[in-house]
DNA sequence: TACGTCAGGACGAGG
DNA sequence: TCCTGACGTA
C-alpha cells in the first residue's frame, strides 16, 4: 500500500473502532481510543467517567491499540478500505465480524490489564459494568484497589520480606492498641504522645519510604521526634513478629518488592500492559510510585481524577500527583471531560462559582444540556431541631409518601444525623444511614473475628489479647501479665508461652485455665481443617461459649450482638460464593479488605442519610445539605488555614455536584453540639453562590410552636396485635416493602432483602429504634408480616 | 477477677 | 451528649 492508502486505513479502521462507541460524546471517544503512551483524564462530576474507562478497557480487549496506532497489517488490501468506511457508515451485522479482525491490532489480553480504583464500591462497580459489557473474560481484568492488588502481589512474594505468606492485616484500631501498648510500656502519657497523631506521623514517614532507622539519624537532639523515631522502630518489630502487616505496610512493600527485586519488577511491567488508575487526584505519594513502577515499561498509563474532588488531603493524598503528571511523563496527553449528564444548569453553575474561589486547581468547568431547572433552595432554620423538622416536612410533601428513595440528606459529620433521625421516625419516613460504626467495627464482630485470626496465625499476639478472656475464662490481668514478661524475655509469642504454662512457676495458679484455652484453640484449628467455614463457624460460636454468653444475658443489646455475630455467618457464605478456592486465611484477608457490607441499595425506598465524604461518586435526584454553617461546614480548624480551607471547598462542590434535579441547603442560628448550644452564622460558601441561582426561605415561627407535640405516622397505620405471635415452622418468605412485626424491635418496613448463601439478609426500618439488620431465618421467629 | 462510677475528649474516612 | 478508659471496691 501507498502512504497514502495506509493513512487512509488508518482513518477508515479508527472511524469504525468510533462506531462501535457510537453512545460516546466526541470528548469520551476521544478518551476510549487513546489507548497508548501516558493520557491525562481529567474527569468533571457526573461527565460519565465510569462508562468512558468501561469502553476503554472494552477497546484495548478487542481492538489492542488499533485506533491510537499507524500500523497497517502487512496483508491489507486497499479494498478493506473501502469496506471498513462503509461498515462505519452503515453498519451490518454480518460485517461486524469481518470489520473486527480486520481492525484487531495486537488486542490486550485481559489479564494483562490493570485497573485499580479507591474503593471496593468502585472496583465492584467496575467490575460488574465490565462483566455486562463483555461476559465471562471480563473476571480476567485486574479490576480491584491497591490494596487488593498488592496484597494479591504479597501473598506470592513477601517471603523474601522476612514475613510469612499466611500474614494477618491489622486495620487502624489494631494499630491503635499496639500503639498504645508501646506507649504504655514506656511510660509515656498519651496526652504528650497522642496514639492517633504518632501513628499518622508514622504513616507520612512510611509515604515517603523513610525507614525508622533513617528518621532517627535525620532528628538531632529534638526529644519528641526521637521518642517518635523509637515508637516506630518498636510498632515496626512488633508488627513483624506477629506476621502482621497494616494497611501503609501493604503498598510500601509492594513497592519495596518492586525496587529491590528485578526479576519481580520484570514480572509485573511485562505482565501489566495497560494501566488506568482512577480517583488519581487521591493518591499519596506512595501510590504513585506503585503505579509508575508497574507502568515502567509500556507506560502506558492512564491516570483518571479531578483536582476538584480532592478530599483526603488529611490522610495523605497529594493533589500534585495529578498536578504534576504532565511534568512528569512528557508528552502525556491531556483530555478534559466537562459535559455533565447528572444536574442541571443551575446547580452546575452554583457549584461552578463555589469552586472558582480556590487557587490551586487545574480550571474545569461544567456545563449541561439538561436545561436550567429549579434554583438551588436556601433554608435558614433557627436551630437544628427545626432544620431537621423542615427537611423532613418538605420530604413529606414533595415525595408524596412515594420514592423516598429520591431522597439523599448530606452532612458534614455523623453526630449530625441525630436531630435527622429523630424527626424521621416521628414522620414515620423510611430512612437509612450509610457509614457510622461499620458492621465489622463492632465489639462483637471484632471478637469473633480475632479467635479465627488466632486460629489463622497463633503470632497474633493482639487478638490473643482480645479474647483471652472473652467471655471470662478467669484470666486476668495479673496473669496475662507473667505471660506478656515471659514471651518479651523470650522473643516468642504469648500464645506459645501460655501453651508451656507448666514450665513457668509464676504460672501455676492459672496453668489449668490456660490449658483449657490453649485446647479449645487447639480444637478450634482442627476443625477449621477438616470441616467447611460456616459449620466450623457455628462450632466456634458454641465451643468458645460466646453465643451462651450473649443468650445468658438476654436483653435487647445482647440480642442484637447475638444477630451480629450470626450476621458474620453470612459474610462467610458470601466469600464462599466468590471465591475459587476458599480458606480461613482467604475470608479474613477478604474481610480486611473489604469492610463496607453497607452497601447501597438504590432501589430501596428509603431517605438515604451519609456524610459527605462517603456520597463521593453517587447520585441522587433531590439532595439537603444540612448544616451549613461556618465551624461545621466549614469546620473550625479550617477557618484561618488557607488549605484547609480549599479542601473544605471542595468537599462542599463535591456534596453540590451530587444533586440532580434539585438541591436544598439547610443551616441553623443555633444547634447543639457536644452538649453545648453554639451560635453560628451561614457558611461563607454560601454567599459564594451567585444570588440569581438561589431561593431563600427563612423559619417563619418561634421555636415553641415548631417543637410541638409528635405528627402521627401517616404511612403505617397503628395495629392491635403486638408482640403476641411466634412463628415457626416453614420460614416466611419475606420482601421488599413488606410491613412487619418484630416482639422486640415492634414495627418496621422491610427495606431490602439480601440473599446470602441459603439464608437472607433483612434490613428494616423500624418505627420505634431505627434502621437494623437481621438474618431471615434467625429473624422469623420473633418477626411476622402484617 | 468483675463490675461499678467518674472524668475527659469526640470533629471527616478508605483500605 | 455519648462513648471509652482509668480507677476503686465486693
Amino acid at each position: 500500500m501507498t502512504q497514502e492508502l495506509e493513512q487512509r486505513f488508518c482513518a477508515a479502521r479508527r472511524d469504525y473502532i468510533a462506531s462501535r462507541f457510537s453512545r460516546m460524546n466526541p470528548r469520551q471517544l476521544e478518551a476510549v481510543l487513546t489507548t497508548e503512551g501516558p493520557l491525562l483524564l481529567l474527569a468533571g462530576a457526573g461527565s460519565g467517567k465510569t462508562t468512558v474507562l468501561i469502553h476503554r478497557i472494552a477497546n484495548l480487549i478487542r481492538y489492542g491499540c488499533a485506533s491510537d496506532s499507524t500500523e497497517v497489517p502487512p496483508d491489507a488490501v486497499p479494498e478493506d478500505i473501502d469496506f471498513l468506511e462503509e461498515q462505519a457508515k452503515y453498519p451490518t451485522e454480518e460485517g461486524v465480524q469481518r470489520a473486527d479482525a480486520l481492525c484487531a491490532l495486537r488486542p490486550a489480553a485481559p489479564w494483562s490489564i490493570l485497573a485499580i480504583t479507591f474503593t471496593n464500591k468502585a472496583a465492584n462497580e467496575l467490575r460488574e459494568r465490565l462483566t455486562d459489557l463483555l461476559g465471562p473474560e471480563a473476571n480476567d481484568v485486574w479490576a480491584m484497589t491497591f490494596h487488593s492488588a498488592c496484597c494479591r502481589i504479597l501473598r506470592r512474594e513477601i517471603e523474601r520480606l522476612g514475613y510469612d505468606r499466611s500474614f494477618t492485616i491489622y486495620d487502624t484500631a489494631d494499630s491503635e492498641r499496639v500503639m498504645k501498648d508501646l506507649l504504655r510500656e514506656r511510660g509515656l502519657d498519651e496526652k504528650t504522645f497522642p496514639p492517633r497523631a504518632v501513628l499518622t506521623q508514622i504513616s507520612r514517614l512510611k509515604d515517603q519510604m523513610q525507614t525508622p532507622e533513617e528518621f532517627l539519624a535525620s532528628v538531632n537532639s529534638d526529644y519528641r521526634l526521637k521518642c517518635i523515631g523509637q515508637l516506630y522502630a518498636s510498632y515496626q518489630r512488633r508488627l513483624q513478629e506477629a506476621n502482621a502487616v497494616d494497611f501503609d505496610d501493604i503498598i510500601l512493600l509492594t513497592v519495596r518488592l518492586l525496587q529491590e527485586y528485578e526479576d519481580v519488577r520484570d514480572h509485573y511491567q511485562r505482565k501489566f500492559r495497560y494501566v488506568l488508575i482512577d480517583e488519581y487526584q487521591d493518591t499519596n505519594h506512595l501510590q504513585y510510585l506503585l503505579a509508575s513502577l508497574l507502568a515502567g515499561r509500556h507506560e502506558n498509563i492512564c491516570v483518571v481524577g479531578d483536582d476538584d474532588q480532592s478530599i483526603y488531603r488529611f490522610r495523605g493524598a497529594t493533589i500534585e500527583n495529578i498536578l504534576n503528571f504532565e511534568n512528569e511523563y512528557q508528552g502525556a496527553r491531556l483530555i478534559r471531560l466537562e459535559q455533565n449528564y447528572r444536574s442541571t444548569q443551575s446547580i452546575l453553575d452554583a457549584a461552578n462559582a463555589v469552586i472558582a474561589n480556590n487557587r490551586g486547581r487545574k480550571g474545569k468547568k461544567l456545563w449541561t444540556e439538561n436545561g436550567q431547572g429549579d434554583r438551588v433552595r436556601i433554608y435558614e432554620a433557627s436551630d437544628g431541631v427545626e432544620e431537621a423538622n423542615y427537611v423532613a416536612n418538605r420530604i413529606l410533601t414533595d415525595s408524596h409518601g412515594r420514592n423516598y428513595g429520591d431522597f439523599a440528606v448530606l452532612y458534614r459529620m455523623n453526630a449530625q444525623s441525630n436531630a435527622l433521625e429523630y424527626a424521621f421516625k416521628r414522620n414515620g419516613i423510611p430512612y437509612r444511614i450509610i457509614g457510622g460504626t461499620r458492621f465489622f467495627d463492632r465489639a462483637e464482630v471484632k471478637d469473633m473475628l480475632a479467635y479465627l485470626c488466632l486460629i489463622n496465625n497463633r503470632a497474633d499476639d493482639l487478638r490473643l489479647r482480645r479474647i483471652i478472656n472473652q467471655p471470662p475464662r478467669g484470666i486476668g490481668g495479673k496473669t496475662l501479665e507473667v505471660i506478656e514478661r515471659q514471651s518479651a524475655a523470650e522473643g516468642r509469642p504469648l500464645y506459645s508461652v501460655l501453651c508451656n504454662a507448666r514450665s513457668y512457676p509464676a504460672l501455676e495458679r492459672a496453668e489449668g485455665k490456660l490449658q483449657q484455652f490453649a485446647e479449645l484453640i487447639e480444637s478450634c484449628a482442627e476443625l477449621s481443617r477438616t470441616m467447611p467455614l460456616p459449620e466450623f463457624y457455628d462450632e466456634l460460636l458454641i465451643r468458645t461459649g460466646y453465643a451462651a454468653m450473649l443468650e445468658q444475658k438476654g436483653d435487647v443489646e445482647s440480642r442484637t450482638r447475638l444477630e451480629n455475630v450470626r450476621e458474620l455467618r453470612s459474610s462467610i457464605l458470601t466469600y464462599l460464593e466468590n471465591a475459587d478456592a476458599p480458606s480461613l486465611s482467604g475470608f479474613l484477608e477478604e474481610i480486611a479488605l473489604y469492610t463496607d457490607i453497607e452497601q447501597y441499595d438504590r432501589t430501596a425506598d428509603a431517605v438515604v442519610m451519609m456524610t459527605v465524604h462517603s456520597a463521593k461518586g453517587l447520585e441522587f435526584p433531590e439532595v439537603y445539605l444540612v448544616g451549613a454553617e461556618d465551624g461545621l461546614f466549614p469546620s473550625a480548624r479550617a477557618i484561618g488555614e488557607p488549605e484547609e480551607m480549599e479542601e473544605e471547598r471542595r468537599l462542599c462542590y463535591v456534596a453540590i455536584t451530587r444533586a440532580k434535579r434539585r438541591l436544598t441547603i439547610t443551616c441553623a442560628h443555633q444547634r447543639m453540639l457536644y452538649g453545648r448550644t453554639t451560635v453560628s452564622r451561614p457558611s461563607r460558601f454560601l454567599a459564594e453562590i451567585p444570588e440569581e441561582l438561589v431561593e431563600r426561605k427563612q423559619h417563619t415561627q418561634p421555636r415553641f410552636v415548631q417543637q410541638a407535640k409528635p405528627r402521627p405516622r401517616p404511612t403505617m397505620p397503628h395495629s392491635d396485635t403486638l408482640g403476641s405471635h411466634h412463628a415457626s415452622g416453614p420460614v416466611i418468605d419475606f420482601r421488599k416493602g413488606d410491613t412487619v412485626e418484630h416482639d422486640v424491635f415492634g414495627r418496621g418496613l422491610v427495606l431490602s432483602v439480601l440473599p446470602t448463601g441459603n439464608d437472607k439478609m433483612l434490613e428494616i426500618a423500624f418505627d420505634q429504634i431505627g434502621t437494623k439488620r437481621l438474618m431471615a431465618n434467625f429473624a422469623a421467629s420473633r418477626m411476622k408480616k402484617l
